[in-house]
DNA sequence: CAAATGACAGATTTCGTTTTTTGTCATTAA
DNA sequence: TTAATGACAAAAAACGAAATCTGTCATTTG
């Protein structure tokens, strides 16, 4: 009954635009269901749950946080320049999507935070990316040598306050950068030789 | 027509018990006065407003958190270890409350979340608490000298994540404190000479 | 026979109504 | 003359009935 063929993605696109629209607490999977013209119970033929849709729907987004990091390593720099550009490049994509829609970032967040398991893979994706970066200076004579995924883990921890979600109305004050600064220096000079 | 004379301690340690009992969103001013005997317009006389009460009392759990760790300063030890003592006591205090009594400490942070001013003033106690200890190692030689203020607030907030409120849920994990230590060495080795 | 439907039970949400609360103030009590 | 009261209007919360939603499944459709 469909216009398209009703795939797993057409769904997950669709459910994806009725929650921008509706917002986490206000959209069914009726709604859902409607916006494709068909029953809600075939939604259920493709995802076990509304639980799972709204999964789905949290994991791209954050997929589409984790993606663009990746081109922070065709930079030409050094092993510190790379992490620090790394580090804001996360940190202003966060910054850029509470400032340009906070409630569409609010409904973003609401999803990831009740998908645990989601969550923790796109943080342990993040921190793997940090790794290659400390190895890096450590082979380079830039960094002390050590434990990198320690360093890496340690400075994701550290910089929580800039890109944790939990944080984000602090965000919005005028001096964040500064303080971002005020912490890289510190993380800076714990690790370089 | 109260038992006791009617002063704002009263009204306040009053307010603190009702709140304890009812909790943040379910007690009322009524609630209070009907506690003490009295008509609710009388805490009008003390308090300009429900929100004013409501504040009083974060404050003062505010600094039933920050007092205890001036004690710290009576230890005698190196700068690093006073630094490592002070935070691990502030992380110590917070994680502690929270397992004991998960719903106190939500009924506590709700009041405090309400009230900006007083967060930003304990926030500011806690750093000047910091402040001296950090001179107190470059004095010694054991820190690089730099600027202790600037270093003070890096470091409160790099451990954000083990004493902000909002990262309460990530404290129940059975690596909390080896996580603190992946930070506090990362940080450690950014401040020794 | 694979894909979609629609009816269904139990859980959850919504909505209009009633009750309670907040904050003020003229009045009362000490 | 200071402290407390209680009545009041406007705002917010609580409540319960009605509607909607979730998840399942026997039946229908192409």
């Amino acid at each position: 009954m469909a216009d398209h063929a009703l795939t797993k993605e057409t769904i997950l696109d669709t459910a994806e635009q009725v929650l921008r629209r509706f917002g986490p607490e206000k959209t069914s999977v009726v709604d859902v269901a409607r916006a494709l013209n068909v029953s809600h119970g075939t939604i259920y033929r493709h995802f076990p749950s509304k639980a799972s849709l709204r999964e789905a729907v949290a994991e791209k987004w954050l997929h589409s946080i984790s993606l663009p990091l990746e081109a922070v390593f065709k930079q030409e720099c050094s092993a510190s320049e790379r992490l620090c550009l790394w580090l804001k490049t996360l940190i202003h994509i966060k910054h850029t999507l509470v400032q340009e829609d906070p409630e569409l970032f609010t409904m973003y967040t609401t999803l990831v935070e009740e998908s645990v398991d989601v969550v923790n893979a796109h943080i342990g994706e993040l921190i793997s990316q940090i790794i290659p970066i400390i190895e890096e200076g450590m082979a380079n004579q830039e960094f002390k040598s050590a434990d990198a995924s320690l360093i890496a883990s340690g400075i994701f921890m550290a910089t929580a306050r800039f890109h944790h979600p939990a944080h984000a109305k602090e965000w919005a004050s005028p001096t964040i950068d500064h303080e971002f600064d005020i912490v890289w220096n510190l993380i800076l000079s714990g690790i370089v030789k």
